[in-house]
DNA sequence: ACCTGAACACCGTTCAAGT
DNA sequence: ACCTGAACACCGTTCAAGT
């Protein structure tokens, strides 16, 4: 019944493409300074083009905020690939957390939208959000194989910790970020003691 | 120069009171079923009172969220009172905290707009959020003086973990809820070795 | 002191007409 | 295949007129 989620496409034709590559530029800056929830006229206007052309591309909100944030977490999942296998396990799922953490915040309310993606498949991001979740459960048994972390935390849990201290970090004022302090104190919690 | 914000106060007159009641009791039942951001017009027809009454009592979408939580939050320091001083400080810490993230997330969007108030003095909600920030440091500190939470946990990383789990909760669905395993996992973090 | 509802503004979304 | 912008709908917010 419920059918796929449109994933938006680059187009081909020149045209097509300049103003989709615009209007996603436009929108990433949007989403940064006023959220997810920023005007779609207001990223139109700055893109140079008509609302009709914007809503063409992207039909609905959520294809705009998946297609902006795309290549974003490809870097996180490519990097978590390469992390996999090195001498290190705990260092590795480690260092890629601290990585999830700043890219699930990268504007004002993407985290809420990738935990409602997680397990959603009705939802544009919920494609990218799986292979996330993949990468990061890889990197984690490996962790939990090498005796680091204990071993009856499961990879939703995990996304649950990371998620939480982005919406902290998502929070966060110039002067007061508490994510780091809260993810070194998640990894006090989730370590196995020496 | 920024003025106070304005906390609505219940009417003395009977008409103004009896609407203003039901304009609450209208807007906690909608909080709770759109979130935070649930229509304004749908709250005062579902209270039976044209839009300028809700707007009259409650000038701002803020001060309406504040008068519906308080008696929540007023509960929540008052049980903190309770049980401060008790036998088992690290017992009575993790009670009120679970208790903590239940209250945070009655509503979608309700744990954001704590976690702005408890910094910005502009907000209606921000002199309820510093009793609390009061009565969890307070709960805190006896833990730690028993030896209980590692001694270098400040309030304000205390209230990111609160907030995380409620974010946690908030974003759950009835067959998926992570937020008792969150704080769980972070009392893992925080508490001392024995 | 309180209530009403029309009026205005703003923004999301659709679609007929165009190239 | 793509673009434009008028048109419509919806909702937040204000305010003049009323009791």
């Amino acid at each position: 019944m419920d059918g796929k989620p449109y994933i938006a496409q680059r187009p081909k034709r020149a045209d097509g493409r300049r103003n989709y590559d615009a209007i996603l530029a436009a929108a990433r800056k949007a989403f940064e300074s006023a959220g997810a929830d920023a005007s779609l006229e207001d990223i139109a206007s700055q893109a140079g083009v008509a609302i009709g052309t914007l809503y063409r591309h992207f039909p609905t909100r959520a294809s705009l905020v998946e297609a902006a944030t795309r290549d974003g977490l490809e870097n996180l999942v490519a990097h978590a690939e390469r992390l996999t296998a090195g001498p290190d396990p705990l260092g590795a799922l480690v260092a890629w957390m601290r990585e999830a953490v700043v890219h699930f915040s990268t504007f004002r309310g993407l985290v809420g939208i990738l935990a409602q993606s997680m397990y959603d498949e009705g939802t544009p991001s919920h494609t990218m959000c799986s292979a996330m979740h993949r990468s990061g459960a890889d990197l984690l048994r490996a962790a939990q194989a090498a005796g680091r972390v204990r071993p009856d935390l499961t990879p939703d849990e995990l996304f649950d910790l990371l998620s939480g201290a982005a919406w902290v970090r998502e929070q966060a004022t110039p002067d007061r970020d508490g994510s780091a302090r809260f993810l070194e104190l998640v990894l006090e919690g989730i370590t196995t003691r020496d």
